[in-house]
DNA sequence: ACATTAAATTCGA
DNA sequence: TCGAATTTAATGT
């Protein structure tokens, strides 16, 4: 049976699809599913097992945790076009934290067997997968150095520009349907801050903020602005 | 924290 | 099914 529709249409757009053999590419067919989520309803629980590879087919995920005061902060929000979660499925542990739809959303769900077969049997996607991981890494130590360095604007405009990451997020558009909420939690700042870091921001052609929406207008830009704030 | 504005939903014809 | 009224969500200060 072949596979139809949004989920072979997201599979075939994937960047690691075009290096798969023709049983390869029927194995992941017949094993990966679809399923669509509601704004903020959780596709994963924190501490879950780690059974399944997940793409974003559409929408916008976050991977989040909520403190004990009921406070969230937000690791990593992740876009439609991005894969997440080889971590958490190659230690085949319990999931360290959720994962809940931001908005309307739809995602592809790979089994852990399938993808563990995938690294063993294809040296391309498991080079992809290095990429990833290192991409990642990347992000993670950037980030650090731009919190403890630089000023509120600066850090929104990593963050933002992270967005775009091609490795990682590779099919984001320009308009971002995120609430300045959501984005204070991911950049770490207080909602009044990140309100004063976008219209700084905007100030200067950057990006333009819209409700609920916020357009970026030049990625090149935000990224050099992040790193000399 | 509070006031304002945009968007989504409900309701009545 | 249209649009006014109400509720909810997001923004600005």
């Amino acid at each position: 049976m072949t596979v139809s529709g949004p989920l072979k249409t997201f599979l075939e757009s994937s960047p690691w699809w075009s290096g798969l053999t023709v049983a390869q590419v029927e194995r992941v067919e017949r094993d990966a599913f679809l399923r669509s989520y509601q704004a903020g309803a959780t596709v994963c629980q924190r501490g879950s097992p780690a059974v399944h590879w997940l793409g974003v087919a559409e929408g916008l995920l976050k991977v989040d945790t909520v403190a004990s005061d009921g406070s969230a902060t937000t690791f990593a929000a992740v876009p439609s076009g991005s894969w997440f979660g080889e971590g958490a499925v190659l230690k085949g542990e319990l999931r360290p934290y959720a994962v809940v739809a931001i908005r309307d959303s739809s995602v592809v769900f790979v089994p852990r067997a399938t993808f563990q077969w995938l690294i063993d049997e294809s040296r391309p996607f498991s080079r992809w997968v290095i990429d990833q991981l290192n991409a990642r890494l990347g992000h993670y130590v950037a980030m650090i150095e731009s919190f403890r360095l630089h000023d509120p604007a600066a850090r929104v405009a990593y963050c933002l520009s992270e967005f775009f990451n091609p490795q990682l997020s590779p099919r984001t558009k320009s308009q971002l349907a995120i609430s300045q909420e959501e984005l204070g939690r991911l950049s770490g700042m207080s909602r009044q801050n990140t309100n004063r870091a976008l219209h700084e921001l905007e100030q200067a052609e950057l990006l333009r903020v819209r409700y609920g929406v916020i357009e970026v207008l030049d990625v090149e830009k935000l990224r050099q602005f992040a790193w000399k704030p």
